[in-house]
DNA sequence: GAAACATGGATGACACGTCAACTATTCCGG
DNA sequence: CCGGAATAGTTGACGTGTCATCCATGTTTC
């Protein structure tokens, strides 16, 4: 028998589809427009950015960024030929390679990450009290246990 | 002055965006392997039978589905060539078209829409109490009147 | 009633994501 | 060592989304 959604479901359901839809599409517009960055590209340079050396091995960034691997090689090589990235060989193994940002790639993330978080701000945080955004960790972290054990912060 | 994230806020993003695509995901996979059909697919589907006719001009789908005419047209053409629509000339304005629902789209979404029901129910609303539902559509109405006002349901 | 303009919709180019298959190395058991 | 399995990463095909452009038909204006 199937367990239909109420009216009050069925609204929640709605709204999260569209908000997500909208919400992701004018955070994309806007980095694409402030910086000529897509959000995936954002994410890569992120993660990039966060090691220490600036450089990673393709797996590894797969892994941070929760990315099949093959969609992680075709944006990789997307973002290689705008010069974001390099790759560099791995001396200790021949099958691998690191990752590694550009000079065009730091300052490229260094420009777009404030305007990107204050969008964020702006469009997500600034229309939520302090415990609408408890409600929407609370919310993520017991989809998110549910759906993939291991993901949810913290 | 960018006004960065607080662990909180952060938090409550990293989780959103990964509840986001997992969730997207995973009901998309279901949804292929049950009834052969893509999410954009059931929502064009959805919004046919919910005509009283089963067809709709090109433009007014586009509405309804909030999308834009050219996603809505490279998407209906892929659906035709599958059998799920046809495309019927308009007699009232030689430049419109109806698509309408074929007995193979219709069989295709009443097949699909119990399992795809059944689960939303079990990844979303099942890890959700009475209180989170409400405060989810709290949360997306209050993002969407700001992000796009006259979007929210009711 | 013809030129200008608006509208409905399709199309082509390109970015992105997934899946399956492939290549090249490394590892591991005998 | 050698041959097979595992691993790192790429590639190709294809579905999907966006943007800009185009075409045909309607509509408006003089």
């Amino acid at each position: 028998m199937t367990r239909w959604l109420d009216d009050r479901e069925q609204r929640a359901w709605r709204d999260y589809l569209a908000m997500q839809s909208r919400l992701g599409a004018e955070l994309h517009r806007r980095l694409q427009a402030d910086a000529g960055l897509s959000l995936a590209d954002f994410d890569v340079l992120v993660a990039l950015t966060d090691r220490p050396d600036e450089r990673a091995r393709v797996l590894e960034l797969a892994g941070a960024l929760q990315w099949e691997k093959s969609r992680l090689s075709h944006h990789l090589a997307r973002m290689r030929r705008r010069g974001l990235i390099t790759r560099e060989e791995c001396d200790d193994d021949g099958r691998g390679a690191f990752v590694a940002l550009t000079s065009e790639g730091r300052t490229a993330i260094e420009r777009a990450a404030p305007d990107h978080v204050e969008s964020v701000r702006e469009l997500l945080f600034d229309a939520l009290s302090d415990e609408d955004v408890d409600a929407l960790a609370r919310i993520t972290g017991a989809v998110l246990s549910r759906l993939a054990p291991g993901a949810v912060s913290r």
